[in-house]
DNA sequence: TTGACGATTAGCT
DNA sequence: GCTAATCGTCAAC
C-alpha cells in the first residue's frame, strides 16, 4: 500500500503541488479514483479563485490548513472538490477535475447508473459524485489518520498504460488553460494552470469560459 | 431583502 | 452545437 500524502506535500506552492497530484489515488466511500486532471487556484492573486475576494463563510476552508478538503456547490446541483495547498492562509487550492476509477468499480457504477466507466469521474462534478463527496465532507482534514478520505502516492507499475507508455506512475504531464473559468476581466483563463496526464481517456473535454454578455441598457428586451 | 451569477452536466436539435 | 435545470453565495440596495 502506497504511503499517504503529508502536510509538507500540500504546504508547498500550489503550482508545484498540482502536477504532482496527478496519478495519486483518492479513496472515499468505497471508491478509489486515480487523478488524471487537476486545476490550480492561487487564492490571493487569482481572479478565477473563489478566494480572490477575500475570506467569506464559504471560502473559510481555503484559508485553513493545507490538506483540507474544500467542497463547494455550484449551478444549483453540482458539488466540486478541492484540496487546500500552500501555507495556511494562502487560500490556494487544487480542483480535482477528473480521474479513473481503479477500485470500487461496482460501487461507482451503482452510484452512477447508466454512465459508462470512462465517464464515472470524468469532470469535477462527476468525480465528486462518484466519490460521494458533498457539503458534508467540506472542511475535512484529509491528513487526519481518521479521515474517511485518503490520498495516496501513485502506485508504481500500475499505471494503466493505455496511453501506450510503459509509463511512470504519472505518465506525461501536460498543461493548458483552465476550463470554464471566466472571472473579472476574463483574465483568469489565461493562466495555464490546468494539468492533465497525456493520452488519458478520462481527461474531461476542454471548454472555454462563457464570456459574460454585456448588460442590457434601459430597454427591456433587445433582439 | 433582492437579484445576478456560477471552477457543470445531461439532454436536446 | 445550444440550453435548461436549480440553488447557494455574495454584492448591492
Amino acid at each position: 500500500m502506497q504511503p499517504r500524502l503529508t502536510r509538507a506535500f500540500f504546504a508547498r506552492p500550489v503550482l508545484e503541488v498540482a502536477p504532482e497530484l496527478l496519478g495519486c489515488t483518492v479513496s472515499h466511500a468505497g471508491v478509489t479514483v486515480r487523478l488524471t486532471e487537476v486545476e490550480a487556484y492561487d487564492g490571493s492573486n487569482d481572479p478565477g479563485s473563489h478566494a480572490f475576494r477575500g475570506r467569506t463563510p464559504r471560502t473559510r476552508v481555503m484559508f485553513g490548513e493545507p490538506g483540507g478538503l474544500y467542497v463547494y456547490f455550484t449551478y444549483g446541483m453540482h458539488w466540486c472538490a478541492n484540496l487546500v495547498c500552500g501555507p495556511t492562509g494562502a487560500a490556494s487550492a487544487v480542483l480535482l477535475r477528473a480521474g479513473e476509477v481503479v477500485a470500487g468499480l461496482e460501487v461507482a457504477r451503482r452510484r452512477r447508473a447508466g454512465v459508462i466507466d470512462r465517464d464515472l469521474a470524468r469532470g469535477p462534478a462527476r468525480l465528486a459524485m462518484t466519490l460521494a463527496l458533498t457539503g458534508d465532507q467540506n472542511g475535512m482534514d484529509t491528513l487526519d489518520t481518521d479521515c474517511p478520505l485518503v490520498i495516496r502516492l501513485p502506485v508504481a507499475g500500475t499505471w494503466s498504460g493505455r496511453a501506450g507508455g510503459a509509463g511512470s506512475p504519472g505518465g506525461t504531464v501536460r498543461t493548458g488553460p483552465r476550463v470554464g473559468v471566466s472571472g473579472p476581466g476574463g483574465q483568469a483563463a489565461a493562466y495555464p494552470w490546468r494539468f492533465w496526464l497525456e493520452g488519458e481517456a478520462t481527461v474531461s473535454p476542454y471548454r472555454a469560459g462563457t464570456p459574460r454578455p454585456p448588460k442590457p441598457v434601459g430597454r427591456s428586451r433587445e433582439q
